[in-house]
DNA sequence: GCGAACAAAATCGTTGACAATCTTGTTGGC
DNA sequence: GCCAACAAGATTGTCAACGATTTTGTTCGC
């Protein structure tokens, strides 16, 4: 048995250190510029470098940080124009999952959609623009594993990862909560309706908007 | 200067590893249930096991193969369920690359395509179910790079990369080549009307129709 | 003062050996 | 004869040291 229930080398080792990677990149606790070098991780984190260095590789196969040969890695800055793209890869996937859930989905599982919606809704009334982007999230998070799309679900979450950066910013401009919220109410209205062609509408309305809003800023 | 064009370790030569083994497994060369023991294989390709290693760890990133932990590596074998969600998400973001390419084709290329649907359908009447495969393949291949949709491209390539398989299977099936002409003939028409929405649904139809015959296999 | 060549430091990349783990074959008890 | 426990072999996982490459700081010539 091992002495720690957090070995400082081995697979655990690797799996923990790239969640603690993984989070302080996606809470944006590294700039953007910032070196990430493999031997101050290490201590960091009490880890092996091989560990921290499985882990880097991980992340840049997830697209999160970018490795310059002999130079170490960086988190990786995605463009706006990156980021329009990939919400239009979002469309068109999440597109796909609002269709299927809308026509697989349990009663109980609609019961829970209408429930975030009015989460939503008192969040955006108390002006709370961050639970609010945290409801979204989940709403969407929701809405792919009703629609049993694994391919889909890995597919998106490797993609919304990329854009946690962005969506924070969308979230705190002033009047988008209200315009967001009526479109996720179209959402969760067709798909309560059970009506998949207009759940995808409501999908792509809805993200063709995010892409709108991600121009102008 | 190295002495070989091909070193025996390294960068380039885990690269070298990736493609062979890429190679070999969508060429069918390693059977489904075959353990890929990471000796053999740099014994075999002339690379260290360090090599191997990183190139079966890609692999496994691509969804090509599986790895257990001090079991080894093995093919992946995508199951007709698998198969039919991968076709639901190419669905779906190839329905986006086609609309964009109907727009943001320039002349030039809208021609490719008219020779290239010529030659499948020469392909389909010479009964040459192989090269039609092919021309297939290309097809999909250039309106996705005519869409300029970097991300929906890379997204579709690792899709494309699980089902070659079942596409050689599908192709070789009486028939079937003759109806996926008709639907190809459809989209490119489509696209050549600059017509994104017709361009999509052309895709989908067809891609509709790939999801039925997998299903019937 | 300025640029180029050079030296030193920092950092990643690679290797070969060792450890951990799983599989297979064998033995002993019942 | 059958099952469990055990031992041997095969295979992958991990590590610490070494090597290669890039960057940075310094010196020299002009």
């Amino acid at each position: 048995m091992p002495k720690e229930a957090r070995p400082g080398s081995g697979e655990q080792a690797k799996q923990y250190a790239l969640e603690r990677l993984r989070q302080a990149i996606l809470r944006g606790e590294m700039s953007p510029a910032q070196r990430l070098v493999e031997n101050e991780l290490a201590e960091q984190y009490d880890v092996t470098r091989a560990s921290i260095r499985a882990a880097l590789l991980d992340l840049a196969a997830e697209g999160l940080v970018e490795r310059i040969r002999n130079r170490g890695s960086r988190v990786r800055v995605v463009t706006v124009e990156e980021a329009v793209e990939i919400t239009e890869c979002r469309m068109a996937l999440e597109g796909l999952c609002a269709a299927r859930a809308a026509v697989d989905a349990t009663d109980a599982q609609l019961d829970e959609l209408t429930a975030l919606g009015k989460a939503m809704s008192e969040a955006v009334a108390a002006g709370d623009p961050l639970s609010y982007s945290e409801l979204n999230h989940e709403l969407h998070a929701r809405i792919r594993d009703i629609s049993g799309q694994q391919t889909a679900v890995g597919l998106l979450e490797r993609l919304n990862a990329q854009l946690v950066r962005h969506r924070f910013q969308l979230a705190l401009r002033p009047g988008r909560p209200q315009q967001s919220l009526s479109e996720h109410l179209a959402v969760i209205e067709a798909i309560r309706a059970r009506d998949p062609q207009a759940a995808e509408r409501a999908v792509r309305a809805h993200l063709g908007s995010v892409i709108d809003a991600l121009r102008a800023g």
